[in-house]
DNA sequence: CACAGATCATCTGTCTTCAGATGATTGGCG
DNA sequence: CGCCAATCATCTGAAGACAGATGATCTGTG
């Protein structure tokens, strides 16, 4: 236990992050997302143009409101991911026959090997990020995350 | 468990979330930081803002820089909290005597007050975002998040 | 003392995020 | 059928975060 009388500035962030665990959570949050968007550049590509090609390859064509809800990306944001992968060759945009509002975003062959490279960077990702838990205490975490975002009961 | 073969579009962030524990960490973090900055306000000040009265309440007059590094805040974010906490009263910025580079940022009465008030609010607020979570939850997810901070060994 | 390099606060421009408005299209309801 | 509210993608403008440059000041070295 840290000692009572804070320490009169070295170290005041770890008392302040033990007292608000939603600074912690921000703060970590940051470096994460850091780390990540440079592995994700490493493979070419952006985190958010990643997600939605995992997501397109793992559910099939999607509209952008469908890929903006189930990775919470805001759908404005989504124009501009979609917009980069289309020019690149990644996916492709045609409107959807039954409602044509909508754009029916598809996955293309160029856009899987890109995703199959931006995949095997993934799990040594992880590791390096969550280095210092050990494999339950990133179950534990992935749980806890899970109710702070209120998913599954 | 989920089923092996995902939800066709519903739901499937919640399978992405267990596969990514970054993804659920920065989704939790956006969700948190945007209660954070809602309950803040209605105590009439930003959540920077109230950091920078706790820890001058706590560890006493700091330069900018201490206050930026140890609250984990830009330093370019630093000059707009304090020109704000400055002109509201709530802090004075005198030149250290001893190194004229730096200010001595310090907290008056009236900062003293405001802060009384945003911390009474906390508590419930904390209550709320981690709702879902018991106390001893709580307090293993701030030893996670201390261990991605890598703060104490 | 004089000078070089580092440090503090600040400013500037860029990038990302997001709320709200817009145009096209849909579905429901009379 | 014809209208109206809702929805999809997009655009626009505002706000925040941040990298890099700047001016003032400090420290250390000769």
């Amino acid at each position: 236990m840290p000692p009572k009388t804070a320490n009169r500035e070295a170290g005041y962030f770890a008392t302040l992050a033990a007292e608000r665990s939603d600074i912690a959570l921000c703060r970590a949050s940051t470096v994460v997302a850091r780390a990540a968007e440079a592995r994700a550049n490493e493979s070419g590509i952006g985190v958010g143009q990643h997600l939605v090609l995992k997501m397109l390859a793992e559910v099939g064509p999607s509209s952008q409101r469908i890929l903006s809800d189930q990775l919470r990306i805001d759908r404005s944001v989504m124009v501009g991911i979609c917009d980069g992968l289309e020019q690149a060759g990644h996916v492709r945009r045609e409107r959807d026959a039954g409602d044509r509002r909508a754009y029916a975003v598809t996955i293309t062959d160029s856009g899987r090997r890109l995703l199959a490279r931006a995949e095997d960077a993934v799990p040594e990702f992880l590791d390096d990020t969550f280095a210092d838990l050990t494999p339950a205490e990133r179950e534990q975490l992935s749980a806890l995350l899970a109710k702070v975002l209120r998913l599954r009961p």
